[in-house]
RNA sequence: GGCGCCGUACCCAAGUGGUAAGGGAGCAGUCUGCAAAACUGCGAUGCGGCGGUUCGAACCCGCCCGGCGCCUCCA
């Protein structure tokens, strides 16, 4: 049974759904100002996987993860380039689709905007200023903390604690410091809606508490997003919704761990910032398996801890990729093999059971990585090709829920050397041009091979070296079987 | 000042009270003309430090050291 680790109860519990088979999960999505970057990947993926094993386990998973299309950044962010916040959102929700796509992150049941729930919103803020629980003051509406007992239940902090290090508030219209913003009025050119307390925008949180309440229910069974979000956001969600409703708002919630670079957060003012197009960008390798190794990375680390991006870490994905592919490959590979009897239950049962410890990926990759070693070992001895199929079917089914090993072995890239760099190595190596994978087709391969056999049976083994090394050097590795014939891949 | 997270071998990284998974690198071997791959073996008597609880602790408690995050927009 799955567990999650519960930032609201800061244990890991038994994850029991509302209604039997179904679960009904809100994630928070971006503020489409900009272009997503790595710890935007980390947060997506996590919550992708999270629904992937949902699925896998039976459930019927209604997954919400919204855009927020109304925010000052994006605001801001118009105003400097001249053009309309349609623009710059519209820009930034397309080229969120393109990057997530290439990470292979699936599109959620539902993904609201906050510009089309202006009737909710207001609805919400409405119920709230009725139940006392907000106030309007010229134009603004503010919910006040005071009046909501449980206030800072989410992020286990105390209205006191929060004040002594607030920064001072200038604005005196606020009851109190923490109050926050459900509405503000708008100044002239910023985008607006009507409402009762005058043309105005949402304040940020309370458009989450409108869409999950809209598409969800009050009461849902998993919120997410990352840890940042804990404090102000998911603590502000808490206050509205089950302020304004009387209900429990979502029962678990879940947060994800920063992407770091050098043991410290991406920011943009430390210049360690990398976005996911700049990656695939840089990328030597083709989109999908950029893809496959972002994600193996991303799955490398606990979800809930840090994870420090490196361009060494890109390589260890990289290359535990290359040995799972490499044993694809040799799945593909049909000999007249005599039945041994093996077992891949127990890795199965592991995979499960580490998924089921709070999506234990780690964990869930060591077992596949126990599975392959296991397989390796039956190869030695011969499978037949059923049973091959058999077994790469099963990878196929557990790397789906990670989003892993869905490529054929042949659009794989086993080339090892290192071309360009990813992440923060600076270095750069002689680029072998890419185009040169292009031209090299698998019959001027094999006719290369032919050739090499040929030379190894005069033992012309000068000749066959130079074939070989021939081909290493256009990115295609060579491996002689016992038998005499060659494998080849690149 | 308040709240929280983290510290496991050369590197990455599981472990959540029962005697240290997995991967990478390295070394040694099997195989091989050589190479590569695959496979085999080696590698922390110890889990930041010191105490405590316990029959038993990397895991629980306390203190200390070191790193980080949040409290302001942030995945």
């Amino acid at each position: 049974m799955l567990q999650l680790f519960n930032t609201l109860t800061g244990k890991r519990e038994s994850f029991e759904p509302i209604e039997p088979n179904k679960v009904r999960m809100y994630v928070c999505g971006v503020t489409v100002y900009d272009y997503c970057h790595i710890g935007h990947a980390r947060s997506a993926l996590v919550f992708d996987v999270l629904r992937r094993y949902l699925e896998y386990s039976g459930y019927v998973v209604t997954f919400v993860k919204n855009f927020t299309d109304v925010d000052d950044k994006i605001i801001k962010r118009a105003n400097e380039q001249g053009v309309s916040c349609e623009a710059i959102t519209g820009k930034f929700i397309d080229a969120y689709y393109e990057d997530m796509g290439k990470l292979g992150i699936g599109r959620a049941t539902e993904e609201p905007r906050a510009t089309a729930h202006m009737t909710e919103i207001v609805n919400l803020t409405e119920a709230l200023i009725s139940k006392g629980l907000a106030y309007a003051v010229g134009g603004d509406v503010y919910f006040q903390v005071e009046k909501y007992p449980a206030y800072g239940r989410l992020s286990k902090r105390k209205l006191e604690d929060l004040q002594a290090g607030a920064r001072v508030d200038i604005n005196e219209r606020k009851r109190h410091p923490m109050d926050f913003a459900l509405w503000k009025s708008s100044k002239p050119g910023e985008p607006s809606w009507p409402s009762p307390w005058g043309s105005g925008r949402p304040g940020w949180h309370i458009e989450c508490s409108a869409m999950s309440i809209r598409h969800l229910g009050e009461t849902f069974d998993i919120h997410g997003g990352g840890m940042d979000l804990i404090f102000p956001h998911h603590e502000n969600e808490i206050a509205q919704s089950c302020g304004a409703t009387g209900k429990e708002f979502a029962r678990y919630w879940v947060h994800n761990g920063f992407v770091q670079v050098n043991q410290e957060k991406m920011s943009k003012s430390l210049g360690n910032f990398f976005t996911i197009r700049e990656i695939f960008e840089k990328s030597e390798w083709s989109e999908v398996v950029t893809g496959e190794i972002l994600r193996y990375f991303l799955l490398s680390t606990h979800y809930h801890g840090p994870l420090d991006f490196s361009d060494q870490a890109l390589k260890e994905a990289k290359k535990a990729l290359d040995g799972f592919y490499d044993l694809f490959l040799r799945l593909t590979e049909s000999e007249e093999d005599e039945y041994h009897a093996y077992t891949i239950a127990f890795h199965v049962e592991g995979f499960k059971i580490a998924m089921d410890n709070d999506l234990n990926t780690p964990e869930a990759l060591a077992q596949l990585q126990e599975l392959r070693g296991a397989i390796n070992k039956q190869l030695l001895k011969g499978l037949p090709a059923g049973r091959k199929q058999e077994v790469r079917e099963e990878f196929r089914r557990l790397g789906k829920v990670l989003g892993l090993f869905q490529l054929e072995p042949n659009q794989w890239e086993f080339n090892t050397q290192i071309k360009r760099t990813i992440g923060t190595v600076t270095e750069i190596d002689e680029a072998l041009p890419i185009t040169v994978k292009k031209w090299l087709t698998d019959r001027d391969i094999e006719s290369k091979l032919a050739e090499r056999m040929e030379a190894k049976k005069r033992k012309d083994f000068t000749r066959a070296d130079a074939i070989r090394k021939e081909l290493n050097s256009l990115g295609v590795t060579i491996e002689d079987k016992p038998d005499g014939t060659s494998r080849w891949k690149r």
